[in-house]
DNA sequence: GGGCTGAATTGATCTGAATCAATGCCTTTT
DNA sequence: AAAAGGCATTGATTCAGATCAATTCAGCCC
């Protein structure tokens, strides 16, 4: 389905999410969401202008807002909610190759079409602009695209750890990688990890089953690492072996 | 072992390998390898400055001269033969994330230790220069930041997809797309393409173990997909059927 | 040419995770 | 509260690819 089914627009143009409003001091477009330091690279009037030409849009749950290999015409900044990024194979396998949330990019393609399609899972508010105002964009602040840079490595990093976890790691040690990636997203690790997504989500994301990643949830219970909570939260329970479980130090 | 250890230093600072010399016209500094069109950011001038901040190594088969988790202090530019990129487990097992060749850059880290290893899988020629040197050629020449955007975009892209491989795709798909990848690095799909990495090789960027790598080439033979040469070679027969096979439209 | 060495191939068996198959459990709807 | 539907869990069985085990082959060095 196309961006205009999937998507509900707000009738007014809205401010992209940057430095104040309702966003941890620190955080600007230019910085997207991983800053850790404050980089006000880019000031009030700019972001006036900026404004200008991003149009806010709801994406309902389930909907998806990028269809791999169609025309890749706009780049997606995320302002809330979570999203799941993906690859299908023409007979409907599936892997989810990231998630995303509040403060990502999405879209940054060399290509003519996107490499992959990306999905809401919750209510997901995004600011989209055209390529061609993302490089106009770049031009006028050479730090966004430094930014760029910086958050197109760390990606890179990222995939190639997912590339050891699908190419060499057991269902076990794929789980507990996850879950830990999972934990850095809160502030204490000893408190609950919301996981929006679904079990098929998962499978997905660590080339397993639905079964699989059930029966090894289950197990790391009953193994004491971890407890399970109702609406999809997790709570870690034995960081050191979970650690050592994920590093694959442990059967 | 360290980067002293493993490499050979030459005597005299060399030119980067950029436009022109033995390389195809259009490729540059700030094109890398795979840059399909000129890109005459830097003159000659520029050149013979960036060349003295440069010192171009030699590394033997097998040696390797990026070490994974070590302090992430140069930058390197490939200027001949084969490299294999990988990260690994305590226990041994070994996923590599990709093969990098003349032209490609190499520790572009955020982080400030290297999030993989790399070593020689034939002669390798390398431009080494400092990260701080890379930050103020990267102020020097804001278009070296934007093709390396562009490089890293396509990493990711190409990432993606060994996901995918990784996760959903079966042996024979996973061989078959192997085999398409590489064909593009020679000019024409129907001459021999080279396979300069070991089977070992082959299996651990691949997920799979020797043996099925081995027994997935000896069944395209057999299937009359390909022909397999001597001395690290392959030759393809039947594109049609080997790229329905690694999009896994058949069996 | 004749051993030597490491890589590659081929065969036999095993196993971790997939697949097939119920069943259980929330959430929403009426 | 009951029904319905989707998601998650658990169990039984199967299978693709791993593991274990020989050969075979290709360079290489004398």
């Amino acid at each position: 389905m196309s961006d205009q089914t999937a998507c509900q627009r707000d009738a007014r143009p809205r401010r992209l999410i940057l430095a104040g409003a309702h966003r941890q001091p620190g955080y600007c477009l230019s910085c997207g969401i991983r800053a850790q330091s404050v980089c006000s690279v880019i000031d009030d009037d700019d972001i006036a202008r900026l404004a200008e030409t991003a149009v806010e849009t709801l994406v309902l749950p389930g909907r998806s807002f990028i269809e791999e290999g169609a025309p890749a015409t706009d780049f997606y900044n995320i302002t809330s909610g979570n999203v799941k990024l993906f690859k299908a194979l023409p007979d409907g396998r599936r892997q989810i190759t990231g998630f995303a949330t509040t403060g990502h990019f999405l879209g940054l393609a060399v290509s003519d079409l996107y490499a992959f399609g990306a999905e809401a899972i919750d209510t997901v508010r995004l600011c989209r602009f055209s390529r061609a105002r993302m490089r106009l964009l770049m031009d006028d602040f050479p730090r966004l695209e430094r930014r760029l840079l910086a958050e197109a490595s760390n990606e890179l990093v990222a995939a190639q750890n997912q590339m050891l976890l699908l190419g060499r790691k057991t269902a076990r040690e794929r789980v507990a990688s996850f879950l830990l990636e999972r934990v850095r997203e809160v502030a204490n690790p000893s408190e609950d990890v919301p996981l929006p997504m679904t079990r098929s989500d998962m499978a997905d994301y660590l080339g397993l089953t639905i079964e699989t990643v059930s029966r090894t949830l289950s197990w790391m219970r009953t193994e004491r690492l971890v407890t399970i909570g109702k609406g999809h939260t997790v709570r870690i329970i034995a960081m050191e072996r979970l650690h050592a479980l994920a590093a694959g130090e442990a059967g």
